[in-house]
DNA sequence: AACATAGGCAAGCTACGACTTGCCTGTCAA
DNA sequence: TTGACAGGCAAGTCGTAGCTTGCCTATGTT
């Protein structure tokens, strides 16, 4: 699965992995089964779990979301450095680190 | 019309709409049909007139471009300043101006 | 006036993304 | 080894984003 700047931004498209990302900024390294009873919770997000398990590839086409086995449960890591491909390419102003 | 988070996501989530981005950094405050050529030209991009207009709607909803009228020439002007909350919903290592 | 240029409006087509449903696999505990 | 728990796979539905086409308005030029 290649990993083009695109995917960041597709990934990015979508409510519910917004919700997704904000989740695991708020506590990273959540099961699946975690992230859906949360999102249901905290987010008012009423989804099955094969759509959260859909968008949690997406997030991990794009790099955002790295994945780990543990046992029967696989845990998902926040990335944010895929985002630093959007400063990078549009300059925005009192952020350092951007360029051109 | 409003201008939600959401609305810079979904702006940045089309590749004609980032190519558009790209165009007004290279040259700012262009006019419509001085962006359709350009696109053509640079980005290898074929599309109607009506096709980039409503690319530039939307990103205008976003807030991402702001338009100025200048005779019968409508000019187009990027504004990076909404990208910031991108940044400011999730850190980012290594780039100042991030929170949480 | 007549014509060209720059753009707007509205309806319609089409492909793809977001979700669901149903069933199957793998891991751990009793 | 039987059952519960955590997750994967595949097919199908549905809405809407991204385009196009056709026609209309406004500004500028000759």
């Amino acid at each position: 699965m290649f990993r083009r700047v695109a995917d960041v931004f597709e990934a990015l498209a979508a409510p519910t992995r917004r919700a997704i990302l904000d989740e695991l900024t708020d506590r990273d390294g959540q099961s699946l089964f975690e992230l859906c009873t949360r999102l249901t919770m905290k987010h008012g997000l009423a989804m099955s779990r094969q759509a959260i398990s859909q968008h949690l590839e997406v997030l991990e086409a794009a790099g955002l979301v790295t994945t780990r086995r543990e046992g029967r449960c696989k845990l998902h890591h926040l990335d944010t450095a895929p985002l630093r491909s959007i400063f990078e390419r549009w300059p925005v102003e009192g952020l350092k680190g951007t360029r051109r």
